[in-house]
DNA sequence: TTAGATGCAAAGCTTTTGCAGGATA
DNA sequence: TATCCTGCAAAAGCTTTGCATCTAA
C-alpha cells in the first residue's frame, strides 16, 4: 500500500467533493478511507463491503453503490467490469495509470504498466481518428512455470 | 457481413463440436447460424436474441445462455463485457482477432486491428513472464471532428 | 435405448431505486 | 432550515439452474 498515493488520493477527493457542493457524510467518509488504502489497484464491491464491515463502521450496500457511482462521475475511480460481470474500482489519480493482468488459475486482478503498451495504444487512437477518453487492458493467462529462471525484466515501472 | 468467414467458422464449429461428442440441435443451428452471419463483431445476448425471434425460429432464453457459454468453452466465441456488466459475443476464428472502440457518443462498439498494439501486448506478456491465453482492449473516446482532414493510414488491416 | 438437447419456470446475483429519517452547512 | 446523505427494503436486470420432455445417434 502507497501512504503517499493514499493520502495524494484523499486530498484530491475532498477537494473535488467540496467543488461539486457535496457534504461530508460519515458512509462517504468511511468508503473514501478504505478506498485510499484497499483499492489501488482492482477491488470488488464485495470485497469494500466485506472490508467496510471488518473495519467495524458498517455501512449499508445502497451507499456504497451509490458513493462508488458518484466518486467515478468525479473522475476520482477508474470501473471495470470482469469477465464474470461484476464491476471493480481503483483509485484514478493522474501518473497512476495501468494494466491489468488476470490470472487464470487464481482468478487474481494484478496490475502492470508498460510505457510501450501505453504508446501503442495512443498510437492506434491517433491513427484511428479518435480523441481517447480511456483506454482498458487486460491480459489473461497464467503465470509462466518459472522454475526459478529469470523472466527477463520486469515490465513494471521501477 | 463477410461471408467467406461466416461459413469457414460455420464449418469450424460443426466440426468441434463433434468431435466433442456432442449431438446437433435444433436450437444450437439455430444459433449459431445467427452467430455465423451477426456475430462478426460483439453482440449481445439480447441482440441475439431478438434476431433468433424475428428470424422466426424462437427458441428459449436458457438455451441462448447455455449454447452461448458452450461454445465458448470450446473457443468458438469470444466474451467480451462492457461497462454496463452485459456480456457480448463474436466470432474466434485463427486471424480475426481484434480489439474495440467505445464510441462514447452513440455507445456503438466497433472493431479494429493494429498489429503494433497487438506486439506490445505479445511483449508486455512475455516480459511479464506470462502465458497469454487471451487479452482484450477496449478504447473508450469519441471520433475526432475530422472535417474532411486526412486521418492518416487506418490502423485497420487491408 | 441412451446420452444429449430443449423449454419453461424459478432461483441467484449484482446493482439500482423509492422512501423515510438523520445529518450538514 | 434547506439540502444533501444514509439505511432499509423492495425492485430490476441479466444469467444460471432444476426438472420434465423430447430427440439424435
Amino acid at each position: 500500500m502507497d501512504a503517499q498515493l493514499r493520502d495524494r488520493w484523499l486530498a484530491t477527493a475532498h477537494e473535488r467533493l467540496a467543488a461539486a457542493g457535496l457534504r461530508t457524510g460519515a458512509a462517504r467518509e468511511r468508503v473514501m478511507e478504505c478506498l485510499a488504502r484497499d483499492a489501488q489497484c482492482l477491488v470488488s464491491v464485495q470485497e469494500l463491503m466485506d472490508r467496510l464491515r471488518r473495519d467495524g463502521g458498517g455501512g449499508s450496500q445502497a451507499s456504497l453503490y451509490r458513493i462508488l457511482d458518484e466518486l467515478h462521475g468525479l473522475g476520482l475511480l477508474h470501473r471495470h467490469v470482469l469477465p464474470d460481470g461484476t464491476s471493480r474500482y481503483e483509485l484514478a489519480l493522474p501518473g497512476t495509470r495501468h494494466h491489468h493482468f488476470v490470472d487464470e488459475a487464481s482468478g487474481r486482478v494484478e496490475p502492470f504498466t508498460d510505457p510501450d503498451l501505453e504508446r501503442a495504444i495512443a498510437t492506434a487512437a491517433r491513427r484511428l481518428g479518435l480523441r481517447m477518453t480511456g483506454h482498458e487492458v487486460v491480459i489473461t493467462g497464467r503465470r509462466a512455470v518459472t522454475d526459478g529462471r529469470d523472466q527477463g525484466s520486469s515490465a513494471d515501472a521501477p
